[in-house]
DNA sequence: AAAAAAATTGCTTAAATTTTAATATCGGGC
DNA sequence: GCCCGATATTAAAATTTAAGCAATTTTTTT
């Protein structure tokens, strides 16, 4: 039973290789700092891009892979797209960063 | 005064720098499983290297690079190494990674 | 000295990042 | 309606960085 129960809370090899592509893509200063303006606010692209001194391609880059690990979500409106962080479980991570790096 | 504050909370460029350079040492399959059984004992290399079906020099590899954040420690009794976390954040993080993915 | 356990080195292959350039998409004015 | 500027995304090429593997070296004990 103790050792059923301990496999119970293992994590399969799939799901290594998820988790391990999710912070892989929280693994970069920039998506770091991006990570943490979207913290309060929702950004667009342009402003983001201004706030970070990054081109806009390249910040569009960073935020699609961040995307594609289901940390942001977008709502769109006219020409403007705006990001935010819709996966509650960054908070937590980004306040565990915060508490070991400031 | 509220902006003051806003930025005493930021982070600053060099550690978003080793921060991203902590999270890479995490974004791994192989790294992740490693500290989750090292979550609960210490290990030596050889004993790690059978449990994760790797080859010794390359689960030594992976253990330096989570040395070399921080995330590690090692105790030697003769011609043992064992390793074990040394870090408090790493538990906080796997517990995070943990409920997100199992 | 020999054996066991770890660590390091050199090399090759694979991924990630940056750059430049090109391609959409939307809204407003003519 | 159609072009223009602003906004955003995508593509291809060049560079940088990391991963994986095999062989060698170091360290420690017997």
């Amino acid at each position: 039973m103790t050792l059923s129960v301990s496999l119970e809370n293992e994590i399969n090899d799939a799901s290594l290789a998820e988790a391990a592509e999710c912070l892989k893509s929280l693994a970069h200063p920039m998506r770091l700092k991006l990570l943490m303006l979207l913290e309060s606010n929702r950004w667009t692209v342009g402003e983001l891009a201004e706030a970070c001194k990054l081109r806009d391609n390249v910040t569009s880059e960073h935020l699609r892979l961040m995307m594609r690990c289901g940390f942001l979500s977008v709502e769109k409106e006219g020409q403007k797209t705006f990001y935010q962080i819709s996966e509650p479980h960054v908070f937590s991570i980004l306040g565990c960063i915060k508490s070991r790096f400031s």
